[in-house]
DNA sequence: CACAAAAAGATTTGATCATATTCTGGCAGT
DNA sequence: ACTGCCAGAATATGATCAAATCTTTTTGTG
């Protein structure tokens, strides 16, 4: 994600300025949101009107989100003018796998370099309560705070073009993740993340890295596992 | 516009069935080939008033369109409403780098897996126009035969979202390329291409994706190299 | 009087909407 | 099943409104 997008992020969410945000630029986080927190199933049809009454939008700025998410491969053509959330293949699911373990451990390398105490602290606050989360087997929040953590690693990298893609790719993910969950519940799930801090705190870039890696490779197989079922 | 024009285009993009394709795409399809292929500049500013006189379409599609390549970071927000052509950076390219070099290789070692003969006569004719166009100093053959060698190899691989990424990060340093035979016109470019189909000739997919990650370092790092003139 | 900063106005461009048109898929009737 | 029709959804247009940039004029100061 751009960074001057970033900014309308803040702006939308009210941690900032009473800029004025284009509607296209709220429909597309509304969106976003819902997708990676799994309002929307995979398989799901996603309408044009649908969106413009749900998000009391017009026509016009639904319809450039819903392009931009196509873009984005969080959202698939049908063909025939129809929209939905894409379905997850065997196939698929390995090419993230492949795709996640090549950039986000970079990621983590880059961010390890330039890493503040104050990013780790932040870091460290998230990671609690993503535990929480867990413990109280708050699925939404589960979802939400795990996010944060990788995006907060992402933001410390400094790397946009590398971000971007990463971000990319969780948005392809997210609503099989939602259904994970669903499935088994917020126990068992990956947590390298007391690792990775571990390991970001005394400067260990490589030990940081592989860590998220491990991270990474545990959710996506049991996103995998959870397709055979 | 006129129905032949229409035929062109489907032509031109491999649509097959007689069916209309909608303009949002035409436009995707056409200002994808100008940035990629160097008819607009890095830092150029894209104005949708301009394209809507300049590709004769509707307001809407054109709109659909920017917002389509601005996801694929073929194009950037400029915050004021604006749109243009990235600039590259050097920390930029520096992503790009590492980004090829991780999903390339590996679209080349699942290439190999399934390649046929056909594929394999199909890109060594890519590849022969390839040099012709370099030996004529056509820099805009040069391109579009380099990209389609790349594009083939993306298509045999079977990996719909490696593809996709990858794809996008040739929209990235596209205009660059540009800018870089501008300077140095078509000599000392790049050409692992041999190697390559050598490799994938005799089966060995590891001694592929090793060619194909010398080329593509090599050609970044001209990039690179042009920018600090 | 010269110059530059600021204000006002004009113009270009983007954002949004209402509306007309085109297409798809379902359904009725054969 | 097949065909033609219809409702509804998507696509596309052009008009309208709002914001940003550029241009010109005004104003203030040394």
């Amino acid at each position: 994600m751009a960074s001057s997008e970033k900014e309308a992020l803040k702006v939308a969410y009210g941690t900032e300025n009473p800029k004025r945000i284009p509607a296209h630029q709220q429909v597309y986080f509304k969106l976003r949101e819902q997708i990676l927190f799994g309002e929307l199933a995979p398989g799901q049809p996603v309408t044009i009107q649908g969106l413009v009454e749900n998000l009391e939008a017009g026509m016009t700025p639904v319809r450039e989100a819903i392009r931009r998410l196509t873009a984005e491969g969080a959202l698939e053509f049908q063909g025939n003018r129809r929209v939905t959330v894409p379905t997850p293949t065997p196939s698929g699911i390995e090419e993230l796998i492949y795709a996640r373990q090549a950039i986000e451990p970079e990621l983590v390398r880059r961010a390890a370099k330039i890493i503040t105490a104050d990013d780790i602290e932040s870091l460290t606050k998230i990671d609690n309560e993503l535990d929480a989360a867990i413990t109280r087997g708050d699925v939404g929040a589960y979802l939400r705070h795990n996010y944060a953590f990788h995006a907060k690693l992402y933001a410390v990298a400094q790397s946009p073009i590398l971000t971007e893609i990463a971000d990319g790719l969780w948005l392809r993910f997210g609503p099989s993740l939602r259904v994970v969950c669903g499935r088994i519940g917020t126990q068992n799930l990956p947590d390298e993340h007391k690792e990775t801090l571990q390991a970001l705190s005394v400067g260990d870039g490589a030990r940081a890295a592989e860590a998220i890696r491990q991270d990474v490779m545990q959710g996506m197989q049991q996103v995998k596992d959870s397709l055979n079922l």
